[in-house]
DNA sequence: CCCATATTGTTAATCTAGTAAACAGTTTAT
DNA sequence: ATAAACTGTTTACTAGATTAACAATATGGG
């Protein structure tokens, strides 16, 4: 035990110690499991994968066509100002076009290309192997509770 | 329907659309729950009150005195540079002391004031009050099999 | 006892994610 | 016609976090 000494009050390996106030936050749980979830999607997607929020975006547009920047921030739960970079990003890698739409001079559509969708695909393989390896300790009624409680959580917002 | 026009093939209230892809995902959903509960914690605390991060160190050095910066930062999963200005913060306070340790010269360790053990048991109120309020919804069975859920995650991380 | 190795607290530089405010252009509603 | 609202964008800013380096100190193996 490397670090313990015979005088040493400290406990022996903290990161593993219990915090009894802290644990009975939902909210600190939540961090930490958000945490570990989120590094282990980048680890696995890699370095010039995308960003978590970077395939909630494209995912969006993959499944609503046509939408533009405002309904997607709306949708991500984000500002629009937020979205110009995810948006830059993925135009800039060929996977969706900014078009104009004929009735509103405002908007632009965003419309997926091919490549995009095809990358979609393959990106949400990645991130159910990520999530199937990572979360391999819970069964399979153990993830549709944990999802219905968090869609609780979820509908508290409105 | 304010932004709705015949021609709009756009959803009328994006923020409430479904999206089947992403809501497939564990970490999707931890993360909108994440952000929700986080929100509100801030919300509810005040301008002047304390971010998550510093109520959780706040809570360590209370639970645990003596605890050092850089076993503190081990229980909170963040490195122990990133504590500096949470401990800064806590010191300027008030609410703790950097004592010296008569056996090892290099660390300091963390000691909560009387003042830092007041103004911790009445944050805790304030953040159960919080909880409470924002997860209504949730019954007492609900919070534990959400807990217990969310300590099997954080448990794949060793 | 010596020396390599490790640990502690800290600073500085950098990165990411996100917000807020302002903007020009455009559309809608009164 | 005019006020109000919406769109996409830029800019400036904030928070949280990481990495690398540092001097001071401590530990363990030979």
């Amino acid at each position: 035990m490397a670090s313990v000494r015979k005088t040493d009050k400290r406990i022996e390996d903290e990161a593993l110690v219990e915090t009894p106030d802290l644990e009975e936050f939902i909210g600190y749980n939540l961090k930490r499991a958000y945490v570990i979830v989120q590094s282990d999607f980048r680890r696995t997607l890699g370095e010039d994968g995308f960003a978590p929020r970077v395939f909630s975006a494209l995912s969006l547009v993959v499944q609503y066509p046509n939408v533009t920047s405002s309904g997607l921030a709306r949708m991500l739960g984000i500002e629009r100002s937020g979205l110009v970079a995810i948006v830059d990003e993925l135009e800039g890698r060929g996977l969706l076009k900014r078009t104009n739409v004929p009735g509103d001079r405002r908007v632009q559509a965003l419309v997926p290309t091919a490549k995009g969708k095809t990358a979609y695909a393959e990106a949400r393989a990645a991130v159910r192997a990520h999530e199937d390896r990572l979360l391999s300790n819970l069964s399979d009624d153990e993830k549709a509770t944990l999802m219905s409680l968090l869609g609780k959580i979820r509908a508290t917002e409105a």
